[in-house]
DNA sequence: AACTATTTATAAGA
DNA sequence: TTCTTATAAATAGTT
């Protein structure tokens, strides 16, 4: 919408760009926030501009915490190297999981599964991990809405976020983002 | 926009916010791709339903996109393909898994659990995930051993072989990707 | 899932 | 930068 369709492609005049980002962040911010209202919808959105300032929206407010936790989670489950590969033995031999493995495919030993059979498992298991995170992140919201409204509720509300919408710019921009979001 | 304008309240009748939902959740989703783009800037967005669906989208490089691009690979059965989008399947009613639940936390619903209760879980089923994901691989890198051993059992020679040389080196960096970052 | 009347967002210009 | 305006884009209600 404009004067001129405009093609989607990364704006290379330093100024436009600044000025694009500007009018679209808040827009997509207003966006956000209507959805969230009108669909009683929870989200968080998180905004880094080129110059590495932080915007960050949240219908529950006190977000920062909650996706910090969230994305430490997902990227320590992802990054930790380390430890993983030799605790697993222990935890595949709980019998729940071998009834899964039975149940599923007539075997208990994963050893004895064909590639596709591993593949479809693989698809299950997966879902049912992104099943656990989606309400692990829920409650976490919500833990930190009800957080919030005990706050106010002792009217100790006044210093703390009662904004929905935050600015936050960091100095030393590169290091904190990457502590803040480990993965962004 | 729309024929009528729209007061920002929550939706009271279901079909009409889960239309609403379904639309502005779409917009929203493209806009903050654009602004990304257009701008380079990075991002992170979540969206949880009122149903409980989680969709996210990130543009963020490093572990987090390539989180995002595997996750997207597997969950786009039903939904788009193009975005970083996926809707997670709704596979956790599986028997076997919620017995599972039902063994560790005595409950079998995952609603029901606490945020601790949950980061054990997925620990857990993350775990087995990367257990079904290195038999699998083992199993694969097995049969293309054989394959290879067959073909040059049968000296079916430098064309073949080259081939397979090279399918093996493909895989050979799939698995240090693996072993890079377990889970993905 | 399409359509279309309107509203809303925004690209350029002032 | 901020405001204005022409135009593109999103979408509410409808089919």
């Amino acid at each position: 919408m404009g004067k001129k369709k405009l093609e989607i492609k990364r704006i290379e005049n330093k100024s436009n760009r600044q000025i694009t980002f500007s009018k679209r962040r808040k827009g997509l911010m207003k966006k956000a926030r209507e959805l969230s209202i009108l669909c009683d919808a929870k989200l968080a959105l998180l905004i880094f501009s080129s110059t590495g300032k932080l915007y960050e929206l949240c219908n529950g407010d006190s977000l920062a915490e909650v996706v910090q936790r969230y994305w430490d989670n997902l990227g320590a489950s992802g990054t930790d190297t380390k430890g993983l590969r030799f605790e697993i033995a222990d935890i595949w031999s709980d019998e729940a999981f071998s009834q899964l493995v039975q149940s599923h495919f007539g075997v208990s030993e994963l050893e004895h599964l064909s590639v596709t059979d591993l593949m479809e498992l693989e698809k299950l298991v997966h879902s049912a991990l992104s099943r656990i995170r989606s309400a692990k992140m829920r409650l976490m919201m919500e833990s930190v809405e009800n957080l919030k409204k005990k706050i106010e509720a002792q009217k100790k509300a006044d210093d703390v976020n009662n904004v929905v919408t935050r600015f936050i710019d960091y100095d030393q921009t590169d290091r904190v983002t990457h502590n803040l979001l480990p993965g962004l």
